[in-house]
DNA sequence: TGTACATCAGTGAACGCGCGTTCACTGATGTAC
DNA sequence: TGTACATCAGTGAACGCGCGTTCACTGATGTAC
């Protein structure tokens, strides 16, 4: 008679129940893009809603716990973008994959501001994040490092910095988050391409670039050409 | 008679004015590192300075003038202490001056991470910057671009990629506010070193790298040294 | 040097607002027998 | 199938707080004659 398994226990009002948080939590995602965490309000999320403000607690304990669930959110909103836009390319065409997941990070920063700043800025006054974000943080990183170590498996070596080799910072947590069967040198080398696409899709969602560069998305492209030689990549491969 | 020139109107009404206005800037400033730019209060402010909370309107005309002046004043704080760190080094001394600012930017972003967010990081909600800014915006941009135009004007030349010489982002307005008298490409690699440091620097004191990489220090000193290389000044120069 | 007036830093009360969170409650929905 | 009890989404009032900003005022300081 349990026809749907687990999830069968889906009374009508446990069905009301998960549809009002999910309304609510459209509401709170599209009023981040508005005003940004730090003026985020659950009244006002509630008032929307129709709802009084005392019934949101409800749904959420705190306000800390729903910008978790933002924050979380708006991981997976990312990752998925990411995942979705690199999933596109055939595997063998490394380059391409990779440059289609960096441009994706760039185009999902470009949509969402807030949501960008909410997990790469600066932490919310007040706010302490808790431990559960891991695994929906690590998905767009997941996807960069994959296409490194395909590329490492087919026998393609990045020209290596010298100075990279000798006495460089542990990474030994993160390949062991990652699963990542190649050299250190790689993994630095991969959080490095990382952080310099933040940069620049910081620099220019934020504004820095504004009286700087006259099409960023050019310099953008250039960036992302420039890490694919870096990692052997370039060119050649497309 | 006037022995002072122009600010020689020193009334006795007027230092003390001027040293209120010094010690409600420097609480101002302390409230920014403590809580962020979202929380500052002017009310908070004035009561650390024994001030009634409608006596801050004699100094500042609002929340927003407040900001601004935080504002400006954190890019001039920045701005000076890469200043300072790079005039440190002999003119000559190409790559070590490239180097100290860097690592200036850095320390700089690690003791005031409220500041740095304030400038690099989401626009405060409701906040929106006027003009006066620039100025002191472009402080740690002509740094870094001096040194890059000294070593053109020397004769060094970056090894260029080739994608970067073709139909690139304009970067005209940037040359004329700068006054640079070096190719187009310099300047773009210049505008990526400046968004690479600062990706690299968000990334470490907002807690990405947290679980990536254990000697972000250490990351940033290769990240450095890449750079070096190529703008043609690694190793050799030192 | 002395007087009359102007300036202006600081006061204190108030306006109007919004916030997060608690609490005792109501009444519809769900469950056990 | 019917009844008695338990669950729980939503209510409405309240607590206690802090905020930015305005306004008429006081009294010391500054200025012009």
């Amino acid at each position: 008679m349990t026809d749907a398994g687990e999830s069968a226990q889906q009374t009508p009002r446990k069905i009301a129940r998960d549809r009002k948080q999910q309304e609510l939590l459209e509401v709170a995602r599209r009023h981040l893009g508005e005003v940004g965490a730090a003026g985020l309000s659950l009244r006002a999320i509630a008032r929307e809603c129709g709802l009084v403000s005392s019934a949101i607690y409800r749904y959420f304990v705190s306000r800390d716990a729903l910008l978790t669930v933002l924050i979380i959110e708006a991981y997976d909103a990312l990752g998925l973008h990411v995942e979705s836009a690199e999933a596109g390319v055939p595997r063998s065409e490394l380059a391409a994959r990779f440059t289609a997941a960096a441009h994706a990070m760039r185009e999902w920063g470009q949509k969402n501001p807030h949501q960008y700043a909410l997990i790469f800025g600066s932490p919310v006054p007040g706010y302490s994040a808790p431990q559960d974000t891991v695994a929906s943080a690590s998905r767009v990183g997941l996807v960069l490092f994959a296409v490194l170590r395909d590329a490492y498996q087919q026998g393609i070596r990045p020209a290596v910095t010298p100075s990279l080799t000798e006495a460089g910072p542990s990474v030994s947590q993160l390949r062991q988050d990652f699963g990542l069967d190649v050299p250190d040198t790689l993994v630095l080398m991969g959080v490095e391409a990382w952080s310099r696409l933040h940069g620049a899709i910081a620099f220019e969602i934020f504004g820095q670039f504004n009286k700087m560069v006259s099409a960023p998305g050019k310099l953008y492209s250039f960036i992302i050409a420039e890490e694919l030689t870096r990692f052997g990549l370039g060119a050649g491969s497309k």
